[in-house]
DNA sequence: GAACTATACGAACGATCGTGCTACGTTCGG
DNA sequence: CCGAACGTAGCACGATCGTTCGTATAGTTC
């Protein structure tokens, strides 16, 4: 019987405070985050929450694995359900842009900034968010291959999947930096001309919205 | 005669400071900006550093614009040497991911980096960001607009300047947070793609570098 | 029951933060 | 030459930081 009553209570304010902590960290970064301010939005001591943790940096790392849950729950693990190739291909997407509109994170994309804060500095919180990172980016990668290994899409695999990636954090900048949908609106666009189907089989995956708007002259496809 | 020798002083001291304050900031944000580590490591005063400034908000905003002349330099001014049109929007590409690969502040674009941070904080300071990192936009909006209305290429300019500012920042988080030089290859190609010009006027503006490579069966580009 | 473990608290530590105040040069305008 | 302006240093303040220590409490195991 692995039922131990001290353990799951410390769980339970773990999780309490990672909720908070992943939060926090969205906005003012992870150097941000400081154990007082932590207790005393939560209403807890100091010593109490760093006891949970035994350090800031494990605490940082807890936080860190925190959000990547967070994260695969609104984006990797929904778009497995789309079928295989485009469709899953459109699901990642389309799943990661609306996971950073809806503002999961209020500061959005929680590793867009953790990303940013600690891309030049050395340790273990670095290497944490390089790899949280390196996976999701595998993540579009191979889906993208699959999506070229079933025929769904002609192009190079690694390159469009860096594409896509590209467009939709450059989405997530620049509508928290400066407010709005418009950024939104221009990588759906984007992704929606780099992600036409070579042939047959346009069925969209799982949360592929806005079918609208398919006028403008010229989406900017032919360019070559 | 505008000569003060006092107030000559002070900017000297200013320019001193301010140096190191964008290095630092590019890596460790403008919030781990300070007065006292600046202070220590240019063996000045902490009160004297505090003075030069008024207040820390003050030295941040005075980080940024210094930021914004030394980005300036490199990537704008150049650019606007290369002829207008395709010519140009290449040279403002190519200039920014030198600027970044070259790793003019030491950690990476300092927009980049200050962006993600104060993307979700009020203040001056987030209003200074947004319009050092909206002018930019801009001018590569306008630099897009320029090669559509010359007929360089064909595309809508506004999505155009997205996806290429998107590219070169992707590569920029990528190559700092993970290191190697793969995610600039990366976007030159998905920039090469993108800017095939529509007919002829080819003529490489002033830093058009790496013109080898043109292999690559299929560089991507007749998806649609 | 005792022995042990884990959560949680309160108090305190040394360090660093941004910010004042004071004082001493140097340099300007009159 | 004199008073004002500016740069610069020294010192101290209140606040907050991460961390340590001692202790009380609740749960597990014997």
């Amino acid at each position: 019987m692995p039922v131990d009553g001290r353990i799951a209570r410390g769980d339970a304010s773990r999780r309490l405070v990672l909720r908070r902590a992943v939060d926090v960290a969205s906005v003012d970064g992870l150097a941000g985050l400081s154990l007082g301010r932590l207790a005393t939005e939560l209403e807890l001591s100091k010593s109490g929450v760093f006891a949970l943790f035994g350090s800031k940096e494990e605490l940082q790392l807890a936080t860190i694995d925190a959000a990547l849950e967070i994260f695969r729950s609104h984006v990797v693990t929904p778009s497995r359900e789309a079928a295989p190739g485009l469709p899953r291909l459109r699901a990642v997407c389309e799943n990661w842009l609306a996971y950073s509109e809806k503002r999961v994170f209020p500061g959005g994309c929680f590793f867009f900034n953790v990303g940013a804060e600690f891309d030049a500095r050395p340790g273990r919180v670095h290497d944490a968010v390089a790899a949280a990172s390196g996976s999701f980016a595998a993540f579009i990668r191979e889906t993208a291959e699959e999506a070229v290994t079933l025929g769904h899409v002609d192009a190079d695999a690694e390159l469009l999947a860096f594409e896509l990636h590209a467009l939709g954090r450059a989405a997530n900048a620049d509508a928290v930096l400066n407010g709005g949908t418009r950024a939104y609106a221009l990588a759906r666009r984007a992704i929606r001309a780099r992600l036409a189907s070579v042939s047959g089989a346009p069925g969209s995956g799982t949360a592929a919205a806005s079918p609208r708007r398919s006028g403008r002259a010229g989406d900017r496809e032919g360019s070559a």
